[in-house]
DNA sequence: TTGAAAGCGCTAACAC
DNA sequence: GTGTTAGCGCTTTCAA
């Protein structure tokens, strides 16, 4: 054995990068042997083990995870993709994945879509190019299913589902369906919708829940009370359409808290009290809808249980398994807080 | 050529996965031809990069990114380390910083720490292994520098900076300045500080700029009327205290707006009137303080300058060259909305 | 139990 | 211009 070489010296900033055959050298053994050491992958001798160790000590080695996954077939990441991590809704939902998924010691690439199909694009071939573990995706609802087909990676959809795909989701219908009858019990008749875009498929589950509640009791939404458009604190703002009707809308349900929101901020400049004059009901409960005066009224999204979903069927898709079931269903909650009150001046049922 | 193995047939779902040798065969060339091809490293004929182009695009071939950092030793992902991903500021920065780093071809790596030094530590550990190529780091304020020298990787610190490292940070000590100043030149005089915590860089800087302020004027921050501990809307709650003394606070700086929020919620709760029995100003600029009535005077942090400046010095010290400065300060601006006003009845001066 | 050696998919020398 | 080949750091047969 020549000497050539010599032990790990260090020079500048990236330390020569001691690899397993440098743990072998030093530790007088094979590197098979350093892998099944570290890997559990055969029976090693409690001697050689301990000089392994202290050589990997010594040395200050650390497995090179990349060339450990061009064997093993296994990145032990996998990536997500969503609209806007700075959305709060997302960021939670996203903390609850990158939380689940670590403690399976898969690691989280962040894709920030900004909600653009395109930029979705190319981050779903970056994952596929990275053969990233699997994918966990908040569509922009306008991801080409083709594109879906073509990944040879799985792919969980989050929050907003696909049709025959996996998906963990919440029960959005069930949601529409619980913010109306709340609406409805307090006396509500004449509502109004802040309804999002029809290309997102949990508000069009919404919205059908919604209507299907009001049909249950011979009502129907009126399509001049719903106004369509991208859910932000501007579509909010648009509340004040619905109020310079003839017959004004005694309640509003707004798809997601960012817009109910932005609608409560417009109210109070508006000078209309919530819910003395008018009615206000979200959907998500963000940390937000907590704290506005009056609170917000809202159905609530797990969002802990939807990432630990999303993550538990990934992985399980991951290893192989085809799963009981790849549409899961987390049931939303009603959260009655302040912004809504029995519709005044009615005369009920 | 011999027709073995037979073109990408595809089963089950990781269809087998087709390698720059299958696009070689296929195209009729060497390898090393269609590295170069994908790569530029050497020119190739107009014909046969016709004839791989097309191999690739019959086969379907992506290149493994994998296999190509363990050669080249470059993996274009950079770790992303931060508290929590569910806070607005650090989700605002963390957005900037993954959109100015993947216009550089680098990808994100996840890591929330949930501000906790032990996570954190694994989160490092594990980004080491994989060899990313450097990490940006919102530190939990209580890694060891040790842990740091270890790392042979570039580390540039954003929004909490460190003594002697690469760092990005909003000139805090600035901010405190401005918010002071502010409120000064409203005539307060008797101000109360909801502080935060004192191993977090910034908390520190912003203080310090405060009372430099207010030294300025003769005067200084008493003790009592300064209210530590961690950064959230259950610290804003604590305004409370700081009405009950003998003689009052007339101002309150809060070091963040998740502080200034809970104070506000707080505040409107107990029928204080902001601004009329009490100015508020925050730190941050999140997207809330815009909304609350009154909108939050608050110091601006350019969230998407510290994102994108981050990224760029963490480039630079990939790319080798020590850059000019690795200390960069944004500055900070105030925001005077509507939660901060002229001292009522005082005396002024 | 341990050692030796063959790759994983790709890039980078170096020949031709 | 293009082909050949030696690794990058690791796991995984297969022998010994």
């Amino acid at each position: 054995v020549s000497a050539a070489g010599g032990p790990a010296r260090r020079r500048g900033r990236p330390r020569e990068a001691v690899t397993i055959k440098d743990v072998a050298r030093r530790a007088g053994v094979a590197v098979g042997t350093v892998s099944n050491h570290l890997n559990g992958t055969a029976p090693v001798a409690a001697r050689t083990a301990l000089r392994v160790k202290r050589a990997i000590l010594a040395l200050g080695f650390r497995p090179h995870m990349g060339a450990r996954s061009l064997r093993s077939r296994r990145t032990h990441i996998a990536g997500l993709v969503l609209p806007n991590i700075s959305n709060p809704f997302f960021a939670e939902v996203a903390r609850a994945i990158e939380h689940a998924l670590w403690e399976q010691g898969v690691q989280t690439m962040l894709c920030d879509s900004s909600q653009d199909p395109e930029r979705e694009r190319v981050h779903l071939e970056n994952l596929a190019g990275r053969r990233v573990d699997g994918i966990l995706m908040i569509s922009s609802g306008r991801t080409p299913s083709a594109r879906l087909d073509r990944m040879d990676v799985p792919v969980v959809h989050v929050d907003r589902g696909v049709e025959g795909r996996p998906s963990v989701v919440t029960d959005n219908r069930l949601g529409g369906e619980l913010a109306a009858d709340h609406l409805l019990a307090l006396g509500h008749r004449r509502i109004g919708v802040l309804a999002g875009e029809a290309h997102v498929s949990n508000v069009r589950e919404r919205l059908a829940g919604f209507r299907a509640a009001l049909a249950r009791r011979g009502l129907s939404l009126r399509e001049q009370d719903l106004v369509p458009g991208p859910q932000s604190l501007e579509l909010g703002h648009e509340v004040a359409r619905l109020l310079r009707r003839s017959r004004p809308v005694t309640a509003v349900f707004a798809t997601n808290d960012i817009v109910a929101v932005g609608a409560w901020r417009k109210l109070l400049e508006l000078g209309v009290r919530v819910p003395g004059d008018l009615s206000l009901i979200g959907f998500d409960d963000i940390e937000m809808s907590r704290i506005l005066l009056p609170p917000l009224t809202t159905v609530r999204q797990d969002k802990e249980a939807l990432g630990r979903a999303a993550a538990a069927l990934l992985l399980q898709l991951i290893g192989g398994g085809r799963p009981r079931t790849e549409r899961i269903l987390v049931p939303p909650r009603l959260m009655v807080r302040g912004s809504t009150a029995r519709r005044a001046g009615g005369a009920g049922g």
